[in-house]
DNA sequence: CCGCATCCCTATAGATACTG
DNA sequence: CAGTATCTATAGGGATGCGG
Protein backbone atom coordinates (compact mmCIF):
# COMPACT_ATOMS: atom_id res chain seq x y z
CA UNK A 1 0.00 0.00 0.00
CA UNK A 2 2.98 2.59 0.52
CA UNK A 3 3.71 4.73 -2.18
CA UNK A 4 5.20 8.56 -2.28
CA UNK A 5 1.84 10.08 -3.95
CA UNK A 6 1.17 13.07 -1.85
CA UNK A 7 -2.70 11.97 -1.91
CA UNK A 8 -1.43 8.26 -0.39
CA UNK A 9 0.30 10.06 2.68
CA UNK A 10 -3.14 11.61 3.53
CA UNK A 11 -5.01 8.40 3.11
CA UNK A 12 -2.74 6.16 4.99
CA UNK A 13 -3.66 8.43 8.15
CA UNK A 14 -7.43 8.94 7.84
CA UNK A 15 -8.16 7.53 5.25
CA UNK A 16 -10.86 5.15 6.98
CA UNK A 17 -14.90 6.09 8.32
CA UNK A 18 -13.79 6.76 11.88
CA UNK A 19 -10.67 9.04 12.09
CA UNK A 20 -11.97 12.38 10.19
CA UNK A 21 -14.90 11.74 11.90
CA UNK A 22 -13.06 12.60 15.69
CA UNK A 23 -11.35 15.25 13.82
CA UNK A 24 -14.86 17.07 12.83
CA UNK A 25 -15.83 16.73 16.42
CA UNK A 26 -12.99 18.74 17.97
CA UNK A 27 -13.10 21.05 14.77
CA UNK A 28 -17.07 21.53 14.99
CA UNK A 29 -18.46 20.45 17.58
CA UNK A 30 -16.13 21.28 20.37
CA UNK A 31 -15.45 18.27 22.03
CA UNK A 32 -12.88 17.22 23.93
CA UNK A 33 -13.70 14.79 25.64
CA UNK A 34 -12.80 10.99 25.30
CA UNK A 35 -16.75 9.94 26.62
CA UNK A 36 -17.92 13.00 24.17
CA UNK A 37 -16.55 11.52 21.36
CA UNK A 38 -18.31 8.21 22.36
CA UNK A 39 -21.88 9.53 22.33
CA UNK A 40 -21.43 10.57 18.61
CA UNK A 41 -24.11 10.30 16.27
CA UNK A 42 -22.71 7.56 14.83
CA UNK A 43 -21.66 5.25 17.63
CA UNK A 44 -18.26 4.53 17.69
CA UNK A 45 -17.07 1.97 19.71
CA UNK A 46 -14.26 2.29 22.37
CA UNK A 47 -11.58 0.36 20.81
CA UNK A 48 -11.71 2.60 17.77
CA UNK A 49 -11.94 5.17 19.39
CA UNK A 50 -8.79 4.69 21.69
CA UNK A 51 -7.02 3.42 18.04
CA UNK A 52 -7.78 6.13 16.28
CA UNK A 53 -7.14 8.59 19.17
CA UNK A 54 -3.79 7.14 19.68
CA UNK A 55 -3.02 7.21 16.24
CA UNK A 56 -4.21 10.80 15.87
CA UNK A 57 -1.43 11.64 18.83
CA UNK A 58 1.09 9.66 17.35
CA UNK A 59 0.49 11.77 14.08
CA UNK A 60 0.48 14.60 15.95
CA UNK A 61 -2.62 15.84 14.23
CA UNK A 62 -3.87 15.62 17.97
CA UNK A 63 -2.65 16.78 21.63
CA UNK A 64 -3.70 15.32 25.30
CA UNK A 65 -3.57 16.68 28.38
CA UNK A 66 -4.78 16.75 32.01
CA UNK A 67 -7.85 19.33 32.74
CA UNK A 68 -6.63 21.92 34.56
CA UNK A 69 -9.21 22.23 36.89
CA UNK A 70 -10.39 18.30 36.85
CA UNK A 71 -6.89 16.90 36.89
CA UNK A 72 -8.06 13.41 36.47
CA UNK A 73 -10.07 14.39 32.91
CA UNK A 74 -8.00 14.49 29.88
CA UNK A 75 -8.51 16.61 27.38
CA UNK A 76 -8.01 16.38 23.55
CA UNK A 77 -7.25 19.47 21.23
CA UNK A 78 -5.87 19.97 17.89
CA UNK A 79 -2.73 20.99 16.62
CA UNK A 80 -1.60 23.12 13.67
CA UNK A 81 -1.39 20.09 11.61
CA UNK A 82 -4.72 19.07 12.78
CA UNK A 83 -6.51 22.15 12.38
CA UNK A 84 -4.53 22.48 8.91
CA UNK A 85 -6.95 19.54 7.93
CA UNK A 86 -10.20 22.07 7.60
CA UNK A 87 -10.40 22.82 4.09
CA UNK A 88 -10.55 19.13 3.78
CA UNK A 89 -13.53 18.94 5.93
CA UNK A 90 -14.65 21.47 4.69
CA UNK A 91 -14.81 20.76 0.98
CA UNK A 92 -16.20 17.20 2.15
CA UNK A 93 -19.23 18.85 3.48
CA UNK A 94 -19.27 21.11 0.82
CA UNK A 95 -19.89 17.89 -1.52
CA UNK A 96 -21.78 16.29 0.49
CA UNK A 97 -24.38 19.21 0.84
CA UNK A 98 -24.81 19.34 -2.98
CA UNK A 99 -25.60 15.40 -3.74
CA UNK A 100 -27.09 14.47 -0.37
CA UNK A 101 -30.67 14.08 -0.50
CA UNK A 102 -31.62 14.20 2.93
CA UNK A 103 -31.09 17.49 5.00
CA UNK A 104 -29.01 17.54 8.23
CA UNK A 105 -29.19 19.55 11.20
CA UNK A 106 -25.42 20.17 11.70
CA UNK A 107 -24.79 21.99 7.70
CA UNK A 108 -24.13 25.40 8.98
CA UNK A 109 -22.30 24.34 11.27
CA UNK A 110 -19.88 23.40 9.11
CA UNK A 111 -19.89 24.66 6.00
CA UNK A 112 -22.36 27.71 6.17
CA UNK A 113 -19.14 30.16 6.39
CA UNK A 114 -17.39 28.74 3.86
CA UNK A 115 -20.44 28.35 1.41
CA UNK A 116 -20.79 32.48 1.72
CA UNK A 117 -17.31 32.79 0.68
CA UNK A 118 -15.22 30.25 0.83
CA UNK A 119 -11.31 31.62 1.13
CA UNK A 120 -12.55 34.65 4.08
CA UNK A 121 -14.66 31.53 5.48
CA UNK A 122 -12.06 29.64 5.96
CA UNK A 123 -9.42 32.23 7.48
CA UNK A 124 -11.94 33.37 9.51
CA UNK A 125 -12.65 29.62 10.99
CA UNK A 126 -9.15 28.38 10.98
CA UNK A 127 -8.80 31.87 13.33
CA UNK A 128 -11.58 30.50 16.04
CA UNK A 129 -9.81 26.87 16.19
CA UNK A 130 -6.20 28.56 16.48
CA UNK A 131 -7.45 30.46 19.76
CA UNK A 132 -9.63 27.37 21.22
CA UNK A 133 -6.99 24.60 20.79
CA UNK A 134 -3.18 26.88 20.42
CA UNK A 135 -5.02 29.19 23.11
CA UNK B 1 -22.67 4.37 11.39
CA UNK B 2 -25.43 6.33 9.34
CA UNK B 3 -26.00 9.67 10.73
CA UNK B 4 -27.53 12.70 8.91
CA UNK B 5 -24.13 14.69 9.60
CA UNK B 6 -22.72 15.89 5.98
CA UNK B 7 -19.41 14.72 6.41
CA UNK B 8 -20.45 11.67 6.96
CA UNK B 9 -22.30 10.88 3.48
CA UNK B 10 -19.37 11.65 1.77
CA UNK B 11 -17.14 9.77 4.61
CA UNK B 12 -19.49 6.49 4.25
CA UNK B 13 -18.83 6.57 0.40
CA UNK B 14 -14.67 6.80 -0.06
CA UNK B 15 -14.05 6.75 3.55
CA UNK B 16 -11.74 4.03 2.94
CA UNK B 17 -7.98 3.83 1.34
CA UNK B 18 -9.07 2.79 -2.14
CA UNK B 19 -12.09 4.53 -3.69
CA UNK B 20 -9.99 8.13 -3.56
CA UNK B 21 -7.02 6.53 -4.92
CA UNK B 22 -9.24 5.32 -8.02
CA UNK B 23 -10.85 8.61 -8.65
CA UNK B 24 -7.24 10.37 -8.13
CA UNK B 25 -6.27 7.70 -11.22
CA UNK B 26 -9.01 9.11 -13.17
CA UNK B 27 -8.47 12.53 -11.89
CA UNK B 28 -4.61 13.46 -12.31
CA UNK B 29 -3.23 10.30 -14.09
CA UNK B 30 -5.28 10.48 -17.15
CA UNK B 31 -6.10 6.64 -16.75
CA UNK B 32 -9.53 4.58 -17.75
CA UNK B 33 -9.31 0.75 -18.55
CA UNK B 34 -9.72 -1.44 -15.61
CA UNK B 35 -5.69 -2.76 -16.02
CA UNK B 36 -4.47 0.55 -15.74
CA UNK B 37 -5.80 0.76 -12.45
CA UNK B 38 -4.87 -2.41 -11.24
CA UNK B 39 -1.45 -1.23 -11.98
CA UNK B 40 -1.35 1.71 -9.56
CA UNK B 41 1.60 1.73 -7.33
CA UNK B 42 -0.24 1.29 -4.32
CA UNK B 43 -1.32 -2.52 -5.69
CA UNK B 44 -4.82 -2.62 -5.41
CA UNK B 45 -6.26 -6.10 -5.68
CA UNK B 46 -8.83 -7.37 -8.46
CA UNK B 47 -11.90 -7.82 -5.94
CA UNK B 48 -11.41 -4.32 -4.37
CA UNK B 49 -10.99 -2.74 -8.19
CA UNK B 50 -14.23 -4.43 -9.25
CA UNK B 51 -16.06 -3.83 -5.81
CA UNK B 52 -15.00 0.19 -5.37
CA UNK B 53 -15.89 0.42 -9.08
CA UNK B 54 -19.72 -1.04 -9.18
CA UNK B 55 -20.12 0.76 -6.12
CA UNK B 56 -18.18 4.08 -7.57
CA UNK B 57 -20.87 3.41 -10.71
CA UNK B 58 -24.19 3.11 -8.41
CA UNK B 59 -23.54 6.08 -6.69
CA UNK B 60 -22.84 8.25 -10.46
CA UNK B 61 -19.47 9.46 -9.15
CA UNK B 62 -18.08 7.20 -12.57
CA UNK B 63 -19.51 5.99 -15.47
CA UNK B 64 -18.58 2.84 -17.93
CA UNK B 65 -19.16 2.85 -21.53
CA UNK B 66 -17.71 0.55 -24.38
CA UNK B 67 -14.75 2.01 -26.39
CA UNK B 68 -15.89 3.34 -29.19
CA UNK B 69 -12.53 1.81 -31.36
CA UNK B 70 -12.09 -1.39 -29.45
CA UNK B 71 -15.30 -2.55 -28.88
CA UNK B 72 -14.61 -4.90 -26.60
CA UNK B 73 -12.96 -2.73 -24.09
CA UNK B 74 -14.34 -0.89 -21.26
CA UNK B 75 -13.98 2.90 -20.75
CA UNK B 76 -14.00 4.49 -17.09
CA UNK B 77 -14.40 8.26 -16.93
CA UNK B 78 -15.78 10.72 -14.29
CA UNK B 79 -19.35 12.41 -13.84
CA UNK B 80 -19.77 16.23 -12.91
CA UNK B 81 -20.60 14.99 -9.23
CA UNK B 82 -16.91 13.09 -9.76
CA UNK B 83 -15.53 15.88 -10.97
CA UNK B 84 -16.79 18.00 -8.01
CA UNK B 85 -14.23 16.01 -5.82
CA UNK B 86 -11.45 18.01 -7.02
CA UNK B 87 -11.45 20.30 -3.97
CA UNK B 88 -10.99 17.59 -1.36
CA UNK B 89 -8.56 15.51 -3.58
CA UNK B 90 -6.64 18.47 -3.91
CA UNK B 91 -6.65 20.00 -0.04
CA UNK B 92 -5.83 16.16 0.55
CA UNK B 93 -2.32 17.12 -1.80
CA UNK B 94 -2.14 20.35 -0.33
CA UNK B 95 -2.05 19.04 3.19
CA UNK B 96 0.23 16.12 2.68
CA UNK B 97 2.70 18.16 0.62
CA UNK B 98 3.38 20.73 3.69
CA UNK B 99 3.41 17.61 6.18
CA UNK B 100 5.01 14.32 4.47
CA UNK B 101 8.84 14.57 5.13
CA UNK B 102 9.47 12.40 1.97
CA UNK B 103 9.01 13.77 -1.15
CA UNK B 104 7.60 12.22 -4.67
CA UNK B 105 6.99 12.60 -7.81
CA UNK B 106 3.32 13.41 -8.66
CA UNK B 107 3.33 16.37 -6.09
CA UNK B 108 3.03 18.92 -9.45
CA UNK B 109 0.44 17.38 -11.17
CA UNK B 110 -1.86 17.18 -8.49
CA UNK B 111 -1.07 20.64 -6.30
CA UNK B 112 1.04 22.70 -8.77
CA UNK B 113 -1.83 24.53 -10.65
CA UNK B 114 -4.05 25.04 -6.85
CA UNK B 115 -1.04 25.88 -5.10
CA UNK B 116 -0.23 28.82 -7.33
CA UNK B 117 -3.60 30.58 -7.27
CA UNK B 118 -5.93 28.39 -5.08
CA UNK B 119 -9.29 29.50 -7.04
CA UNK B 120 -8.19 29.55 -10.33
CA UNK B 121 -5.79 26.87 -10.35
CA UNK B 122 -9.18 24.91 -9.60
CA UNK B 123 -11.57 25.88 -12.20
CA UNK B 124 -8.65 25.68 -14.64
CA UNK B 125 -8.26 21.74 -13.87
CA UNK B 126 -11.99 21.19 -13.73
CA UNK B 127 -12.35 22.86 -16.81
CA UNK B 128 -9.69 20.35 -18.24
CA UNK B 129 -11.60 17.27 -16.68
CA UNK B 130 -14.81 18.90 -17.93
CA UNK B 131 -13.23 18.84 -21.83
CA UNK B 132 -11.90 15.19 -20.90
CA UNK B 133 -14.82 13.22 -19.42
CA UNK B 134 -17.91 14.89 -20.28
CA UNK B 135 -16.78 15.41 -23.62
C1' DC C 1 -7.02 -11.15 -23.97
C1' DC C 2 -10.21 -8.21 -20.97
C1' DG C 3 -13.38 -7.48 -17.22
C1' DC C 4 -14.93 -9.17 -13.84
C1' DA C 5 -17.35 -13.10 -10.31
C1' DT C 6 -16.42 -16.66 -7.09
C1' DC C 7 -14.09 -19.29 -3.73
C1' DC C 8 -11.02 -19.77 -0.02
C1' DC C 9 -8.14 -18.21 3.45
C1' DT C 10 -5.98 -14.91 6.41
C1' DA C 11 -5.46 -10.36 8.57
C1' DT C 12 -7.48 -6.72 10.49
C1' DA C 13 -11.33 -3.88 12.11
C1' DG C 14 -14.74 -3.46 15.29
C1' DA C 15 -18.45 -4.73 19.10
C1' DT C 16 -19.00 -6.17 23.84
C1' DA C 17 -17.47 -6.99 28.38
C1' DC C 18 -14.49 -5.81 31.71
C1' DT C 19 -10.69 -3.13 34.58
C1' DG C 20 -7.26 0.23 37.01
C1' DC D 1 -13.43 8.18 33.18
C1' DA D 2 -10.40 6.32 29.97
C1' DG D 3 -9.21 2.98 28.31
C1' DT D 4 -7.73 -2.79 27.65
C1' DA D 5 -8.90 -7.84 26.79
C1' DT D 6 -11.29 -10.95 24.32
C1' DC D 7 -14.00 -12.53 20.83
C1' DT D 8 -16.25 -12.18 16.23
C1' DA D 9 -17.37 -10.19 11.78
C1' DT D 10 -15.74 -8.34 7.82
C1' DA D 11 -12.38 -6.68 4.47
C1' DG D 12 -9.02 -7.87 1.49
C1' DG D 13 -5.36 -10.89 -1.00
C1' DG D 14 -4.57 -14.65 -4.35
C1' DA D 15 -6.00 -18.19 -7.36
C1' DT D 16 -9.21 -19.60 -10.57
C1' DG D 17 -13.25 -19.66 -13.61
C1' DC D 18 -15.89 -17.74 -17.25
C1' DG D 19 -18.56 -15.05 -20.62
C1' DG D 20 -17.79 -11.79 -24.36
Amino acid sequence: MRSDCPLNYGLEIFGDKWTLLIIRDLMFFGKRYYNEFLASDEGISTTVLADRLSLLERQKIIRKRKDKEHKQRIVYSLTEKGIDLLPVLINIGLWSDKYASRLNPHRDIIIGAAKKDYMSGIEEMKRRLYDIHLQ
